[in-house]
DNA sequence: GCCAACGTTGGC
DNA sequence: GCCAACGTTGGC
């Protein structure tokens, strides 16, 4: 099993969103960086496990634990000329943009901030911490994906 | 709103 | 294939 971490602007899908959403999943479309669809694409696999993060606000912070339900599937917001994710280049033959479908597992009562997550020894290599990092769909290794779950409430 | 870091585009 | 220009991300 593989352990992630993906991010979303909360003002664009937050996990409360998520929360609300039936069954606590969705689509997650949008992606549009050929190394974060790689890793969907290639590596996610249903049952891996999935931080949700809320970047690019007051307060950015890994939110909750996801799951994923189903594994790389063609993103059908690129084929939409009226979707702001639109891409012209992606046909519906050859689809160049993948999504994964999450569920909502754990929401954390307790977020874990960045400000924190830069304060924990353990997450010192992790590639959110990265100076310059904008990855939005990232691995974390198993020792990363622990310490963070055993301080988030 | 600023700006550093990074990815993409396009001319050559 | 190089690289400058440009656009985007995302923390602050």
């Amino acid at each position: 099993m593989k352990y992630w971490l993906l991010k979303s602007e909360p003002d664009c899908f937050s996990i409360d969103d998520l929360a609300k959403a039936k069954r606590q999943t969705t689509f997650w479309d949008g992606v549009r960086n050929y190394q974060a669809r790689n890793f969907m694409r290639d590596e996610m696999k249903l049952g891996d496990q999935a931080f949700f993060y809320h970047s690019s606000c007051d307060e950015p912070a890994i939110m909750g634990l996801c799951e994923i339900v189903r594994e790389a599937y063609p993103d059908h917001t690129a084929f939409d000329p009226k979707n702001d994710h639109y891409d012209p280049k992606s046909k519906q033959a050859d689809p160049t943009w993948m999504m994964v479908d999450i569920r909502l597992t754990k929401p954390f009562t307790k977020p874990l901030t960045l400000e924190q997550l830069k304060a924990i020894p353990a997450l010192k290599e992790m590639e959110l911490l990265r100076r310059g990092s904008r990855l939005s769909v990232q691995p974390v290794t198993k020792p990363q994906f622990e310490a963070i779950l055993k301080l988030a409430k």
